[in-house]
RNA sequence: GGUGCUGUAGCUCAGCUGGUAGAGCAAUGGACUGAAAAUCCAUGUGUCACUGGUUCAACUCCCGUCAGCACCA
């Protein structure tokens, strides 16, 4: 009847070594305008991002749709010692129980990248927010609701559509094997639950953000909210979340498996 | 030692009076642009514990074996 394709697990990308004085020279000459480190969740971007952009003299955009806002620090590990003396942007720019999202993101994306070129440095976007990340790399236009340019970043249409976005942007990926990263997962899943996550929740609560609001977050928002109040039980609440945040670094790949798809090039690198 | 119950997809389990098997969860793939850590779509060949028997045909009936559980001794 029908060829019923199974799905097989998608291979690993190649791992590549990036040669960081290389791309801090092509930066210099002009061949790239933003660099952005993607990734699935607990696969290293972050620290690998901010010895990027020490290396390279840059700052950091976060790309991540939970850190922006207060508040919400070990549910979403925010980590902001890791970043040391390099500067970041688009962390803590947002109550905790507003609504902020992409479109609000595009905008102070693109004046935290003006801001950073304007002082001569090298702006690094660095998050696992794959929606944000292409609204900002691949370009989308709002007010027309249609992407700025569905070809690769190979030319300058974008920029030329939207000078406040970028138009020449150098991936990197940060790589890990399923099993690891899942392992990984659970690992800091519990560092987090011994670490005052649920105190953050019900702190959250106290001032004033609604249940409702807080569950809409997702993942460790969602669960731990719900075993406060008392939907589950602990060990059930460790259960779900863990299957939750595993599902989601899947859908996060999904997004950058897609991305690649459209052509557009991830140097895919071990940390 | 005796009696009873159970043994089916990674997990929990359905499979009426026999016609080689399915649900949920998990897993995998995909979609996605003003909530995206959200929301949604697609995908199930497994020695039906093992052996023998009855039958045109057994996961489904019968004998036995093994394993687990419960109860009685």
């Amino acid at each position: 009847m029908s060829k019923s394709r199974k799905p097989v697990p998608a291979p690993l990308p190649e791992p590549e070594v990036v040669d960081i004085q290389e791309l801090k020279a092509a930066i210099a000459a002009g061949e790239y305008d933003l660099v952005c480190v993607l990734g699935p969740t607990a696969s290293g971007k972050t620290r690998y991002a901010v010895a990027l952009a020490r290396a390279l003299g840059g700052e950091i955009i976060s790309a991540d749709s939970r850190q922006v806002y207060r508040g919400m620090d070990i549910g979403t590990g925010k980590d902001l010692e890791e970043y040391g003396d390099v500067p970041y942007h688009l962390i803590d720019i947002a109550d905790a129980g507003e609504q902020y999202n992409v479109h609000r993101f595009q905008e102070d994306f693109s004046a935290a990248w003006a801001d950073i070129r304007s002082r001569g440095r090298v702006p690094v976007l660095c998050g696992g927010t794959g929606l944000y990340i292409s609204a900002v790399t691949a370009g989308y236009d709002f007010e027309t609701k249609r992407p700025l340019s569905d070809e690769s970043r190979s030319d300058s249409q974008v920029c030329a559509a939207n000078p406040a976005l970028p138009g020449k942007v150098f991936f990197i990926g940060t790589l890990v094997e399923r099993e690891e990263r899942n392992r990984r997962i659970d690992a800091r899943l519990d560092e987090r639950l011994a670490s005052g996550m649920v105190e953050e929740m019900r702190t959250l609560l106290a001032s004033g953000v609604p249940a409702a609001t807080l569950i809409s977050y997702g993942l460790e928002y969602k669960f731990v909210t719900q075993y406060v109040l008392g939907e589950l039980e602990f060990a059930q609440m460790r259960t779900l979340l863990a299957t939750a945040i595993h599902q989601f670094a899947k859908r996060q790949m999904t997004w950058f498996r897609g991305m690649e798809r459209s052509g557009v090039k991830i140097h895919w690198v071990e940390v």
